[in-house]
RNA sequence: GCCGCCUUAGCUCAGUCGGCUAGAGCGACGCACUCGUAAUGCGUAGGUCGACGGUUCGAUUCCGUCAGGCGGCUCCA
């Protein structure tokens, strides 16, 4: 007995002239419901087609299944106008925004009267649930004309705005449909029009193929993303393919809640934010600042390594050093106002640079010095406003590794390469694998940024190049850079995908032609050099809290804040406990004994839940054997181990900045 | 900064439709228990219910302002 063949779902199919998508998918044995339906079908030249597409003529087609990107896509666009149907139907007064896909689902936007409330959006589920049980169509409409359009338009202001922009080739024209104006309608079982949307679509068949969705939250956001736009209220939603899809999504959503940094940082006590300090200002708890001090050895060991000077400088400086830079004019909102004192202002810094130019100027310079890099770990203040400010990766007050490389123009190809290098060695020792380059670049329509278009051009080139030549996924960033020049950024993934940005270099020929920095050339005449701006960690909190984040507050046995914590099974073994501690000690190993009155397996529970990496438990069979019994933190367990071997081990792991285990198994 | 929600013990949370001594678990402390791999039992302390102002005979509860937090938007050197 054989299976008929299915189709592989990439295999083209041709709709017959006059026929619908629909019966070609159908008449190729292709599925129309379930977890693997065809929903839409893609022509020759990428464009997305609806099933109840009837071309004119013959027309080959591939199918895409809901379970593929641009199925999705779909999908959760489709859910998206359910979504404003039912907003419609519960609140007849509702405005309509825009409702796209986005990852993992869908938001919508409206203007209503009054913001929605948590009640509101189980009220709005259960009509999608009605509307997605009737079994709607969505049917495609084209406009005549713009005039045609405007007219059954006429009640949906924003709707009428995206009319009359089209054309353009932002992104809301896209959601539109550049070229065409079309309209999707929502028909009940009878054929009735019970609903519709300008749209560019394209859709699912029916609003039954949307077998799980969910509403998450509601919020405020920006008509067309600009703060002097009105604000909608908007509503996301998640929607997949399957319930099992949806309830492992929900899955996922919980597992990263369990891991924020936010959460962990209280629970292992490593560090809070006192609002007697104020918001975004951090204190490091010791356990916290084991940790932190860990990475500050580590990237001040590598960076005198690899060639840099270590310098310091203060966090207070007059204002007119911020108008050398150029940052001020730049900056100053997003700086700590400014405090008088005899008759000079005086500003926090916001950022590092300045100093080490003085520091490049303080006297004369040959091109035998270059490249000459500075260091420090430099503390600046930004008053990021009250909305933005998150954890330890949105702070007020941060410490940058911060490093200025001065040199040649020939040499800065070559030193953007070595800090390349540099950072993606540092982010491998930290056990961060999964990061790709961002390429901020100017904007050349803005006035915000300094220099000739040969400057740019060629600044840009260079970033690019090594960019490109690490092999290494690079995403372009169109107007992020800095004022003075354009940048490299490493945007590094948590385990549950959110990006964050960590290490950046930038080229600046702008800040040394501003300080007047130059350097005397091999034949004699002065020169000005290029400066490299470049921190590895980035920011040593955003850093941390990735690192939380990344290892869930199970640190590697090199940073975890206790390494090896000593468990008697009765209070008497503990002296016995207490010189093995001892032992490790000397060792450099972060050793304690739990002393507390509880029961041993109180104890192993404790240690479990601080994720100390090493447990040594000892009772009568350990004192008289001279072991100890290591419990590990994934539960295994190794018994009898000698004292001597039990140090040795503790001491290698450490040692050997492993970042996975440790484990018997 | 904008919109919405939230703030009760060190932590996580009940509760008060405006009314008498505001509760629990965990944690802390004390006593007993001395135990072989994720919570021993009993007891004790701990709160001007985020701050200030208003309404009221009476406010932790209702209203306002502020602060802090959360989710988005905008921003992010």
């Amino acid at each position: 007995m054989s299976a008929p063949r299915i189709p592989a779902v990439a295999d083209p199919l041709v709709v017959p002239a006059g026929t619908t998508a629909a019966d070609a998918v159908a008449a190729a044995g292709l599925p129309a419901h379930g977890p693997k339906a065809i929903v839409v079908v893609r022509e020759a030249d990428g464009r997305l087609r609806d099933l109840d597409w009837t071309p004119a003529a013959d027309a080959e087609v591939t199918p895409v299944a809901i379970d593929s990107p641009d199925g999705l896509d779909v999908l959760r666009h489709s859910a998206a106008h359910v979504l404003a149907q039912a907003v419609q139907d519960v609140f007849p007064e509702a405005k309509l925004g825009i409702g796209p896909p986005i990852r993992d689902g869908f938001y919508y936007d409206f203007d209503v009267e009054k913001p929605f409330q948590p009640e509101d959006l189980t009220k709005l589920e259960k009509r999608m649930q009605e509307i997605v049980k009737a079994g709607q169509t969505f049917r495609r409409r084209e406009y005549g004309s713009l005039e045609e359009a405007k007219a059954e338009l006429a009640n949906e202001p924003f709707k009428l705005e995206l009319v009359d922009i089209k054309g353009d080739v932002d992104s809301e024209a896209a959601a539109v449909g550049a070229g065409e104006l079309t309209h999707y309608d929502n028909l009940d079982k009878d054929g009735n029009r019970v609903w519709g949307d300008l749209c560019r679509g394209p859709h699912l068949p029916s609003t039954r193929l949307i077998p799980a969705f969910k509403l998450m939250r509601s919020a405020a956001a920006y008509w067309r993303g600009s703060e002097k736009n009105p604000q909608l209220q908007r509503v996301y939603g998640t929607a997949w393919p399957s319930r099992d899809e949806l309830k492992a999504y929900l899955t996922r959503l919980a597992e990263a809640e369990r891991r924020d940094h936010r959460k962990l940082g209280a629970e292992l006590d490593l560090f809070s934010f006192p609002d007697e300090i104020g918001s975004g200002l951090v204190v490091f708890h010791p356990k916290g600042g084991v940790i932190k001090r860990e990475m500050e050895d580590y990237v001040r060991a590598r960076h005198i390594e690899e060639g840099f000077q270590y310098v310091s400088s203060p966090h207070i400086t007059k204002e007119g050093l911020f108008h050398t830079s150029g940052h001020l004019p730049y900056y100053k909102d997003t700086m700590f106002p400014p405090m008088e004192l005899e008759g000079a202002n005086y500003y926090l810094k916001a950022m590092n640079c300045p100093m080490h130019n003085l520091i490049f100027r303080s006297r004369g310079r040959s091109y035998r010095d270059l490249p000459m890099r500075l260091f420090e770990f430099g503390t600046v203040y930004r008053y990021e406003k009250s909305g933005v400010v998150h954890g330890l990766t949105r702070v007020r007050g941060l410490t940058q590794d911060d490093s200025h490389s001065y040199v040649t123009a020939e040499q800065a190809p070559g030193e953007i390469k070595h800090l390349l290098n540099f950072v993606r060695s540092l982010l491998d020792d930290f056990g961060l694998d999964d990061y790709y380059l961002e390429l901020s670049t100017r904007d050349p329509k803005s006035d915000k940024f300094i220099g000739s278009d040969e400057q740019w051009e060629k600044a840009t080139k260079v970033l690019e190049d090594v960019a490109r030549e690490s092999g290494l996924d690079l995403v372009l960033d169109p107007g992020g850079a800095a004022f003075y020049g354009p940048k490299i950024s490493v945007q590094a993934k948590d385990a549950i995908g959110r990006t964050w940005q960590m290490s950046t270099i930038q080229y600046d020929f702008n800040q040394p032609a501003g300080f007047g920095l130059e350097y005397q050339a091999a034949d004699g005449s002065r020169q000005e050099p290029v400066m490299i701006h470049s921190a590895k960690f980035g920011s040593i909190e955003r850093f941390f809290g990735v690192l939380v984040e990344h290892y869930a507050g199970a640190f590697p046995a090199w940073l975890a804040p206790v390494q090896v914590v000593g468990i008697p099974i009765r209070d008497d073994h503990a002296p016995y406990l207490e010189e093995f501690v001892v032992r490790l000690r000397k060792e450099g190993i972060r050793a304690e004994v739990d002393h507390s009155t509880e029961r041993m397996q109180k104890k192993i529970r404790t240690a479990q839940q601080q994720k100390i990496p090493f447990m040594a438990i000892a009772g009568d069979d350990d004192v008289n054997g001279a072991t100890v019994s290591f419990r590990y933190r994934d539960g295994s367990q190794r018994n009898g181990v000698s004292i001597d071997e039990a140090v040795a081990h503790v001491v290698e792991v450490v040692r050997s900045r492993i970042n996975t285990g440790p484990s018997a198994a």
